[in-house]
DNA sequence: TGGACATCGGGCAAATATCCCGTTAACCGC
DNA sequence: GCGGTTAACGGGATATTTGCCCGATGTCCA
């Protein structure tokens, strides 16, 4: 054991759960939550101020994603460790965070012994999957559908997102700060590299890989 | 300030956000946390047993949804004062815990007083809506959302159904022995009478609607 | 230092969307 | 049968988007 506690950083945008971290990482002494963030630019400017050993952040936010948050903080420090706490199972989020350059990926369903876990290898720059995430990106390698969904970069995929929110492209040049014409660049080669000619094929594509949440779109409970 | 302390049932799949809300729960002097639970068994078991003045449940859970949780305590006991606490911000999942038999709905990005206010109030048995899903539901109810698909002609439908099932304009103006630009004009009057403004989101729409058989669309169960 | 990639956006022709309009035909109550 | 109503069809005109190209810049890395 360390003398020294790991300094940690939280990035949620609910409360409930920031309050939960809270509490279960105050049990481990050497662990210590320094600051806290509810959305990516909050999460880059705490980084900057407080340089925390690890951040754990959630991926689902509103608005600008965990994915820019994640990307901005390594561009600023190429050594910083991120560790995802995500509600998503789905390998195609981890792959996504992997490459914005986080470190480590754990479903909020799992034990919370496992975010513990977690949070020391990440702290030693080793690369930290939840047993559920490993086994369905090794899953994942069998097949070829979702092939075409990791040949998206990591800022596609971000666009991807915002587009099945409904946003229209010039929403998601305000929210990214680009250019509409770039989102209408990226929406056509979107479409291009998942092989579909028009958005009713993108949307059905997208349910059927679990990027929209369908108990986010259906009313009634099945 | 009574005497006597409010017995509370915490319900959520979520090991973090049970230890979230025991520590914020702890906090309170009039508020005891007696028991938790994993699933809608759980809950219901744990109803049993411990008899708490308030629940407080999570509806997104896997397996046996909350609703269902809901249904069966309130069928046990007519009187059980139950509050839903969610994610989701979407009305439609508020009416359906109301319905079910939940007295309160706030969601999880609410700020955490909003939550302690909502146990006293379904404690005194009023009904308590945390104010962005009270005010989606007051919108949805000058709206329009039901009765829309119901403004469509029969050949608007009919050209509606084949638009989901990845026709572009010209093949249905093949299948329909219609000019492409009748297909045009009708995808264009469907947007507008559907209140949509991007194929996006007309297909959202329509799987809301169930008019896009999930099950068609998706291998496997979740 | 050179090569592979990612990101960003301009250009421009083709296509489509949007909103208007008129025509035809069917139905319905009286 | 006769007005009234509504559905279906599709042309015209313009605004907007799409599809595909291009180059500029920045980053990472061997």
């Amino acid at each position: 054991m360390s003398e020294k506690s790991i300094q940690i950083l939280l990035v949620d945008d609910h409360a409930i759960v920031r309050e939960g971290y809270r509490s279960l990482l105050q049990k481990q002494p050497n662990l210590t939550v320094i600051a806290d963030a509810r959305d990516a630019a909050e999460a880059y400017q705490n980084y900057k101020t407080f340089q925390p050993d690890v951040v754990i952040m959630d991926i689902s936010m509103p608005g600008q994603s965990g994915l820019e948050a994640i990307s901005r903080i390594r561009q600023y420090d190429g050594q910083a460790r991120i560790l995802v706490f995500s509600m998503h199972q789905n390998p195609s989020f981890a792959l996504q965070a992997i490459r914005a350059g986080a470190l480590g990926y754990v479903t909020k369903s799992s034990d919370p012994t496992l975010l513990i876990h977690g949070i020391y290898q990440v702290y030693e720059n080793k690369l930290s999957l939840s047993p559920d995430v490993a086994q369905a990106l090794a899953v994942e390698k069998l097949g070829q559908d979702k092939a075409r969904l990791d040949d998206l970069t990591v800022r596609e995929f971000e666009i991807l997102r915002l587009l099945l929110e409904a946003n229209n492209n010039q929403q998601i040049a305000d929210i990214l700060n680009i250019s509409p014409k770039t989102v209408s660049n990226s929406h056509y080669i979107i479409k291009r590299k998942l092989d579909v000619n028009s958005d009713i094929e993108l949307t059905r594509l997208a349910i059927r890989m679990k990027l929209l949440n369908l108990r986010d779109l259906i009313d009634e409970a099945e």
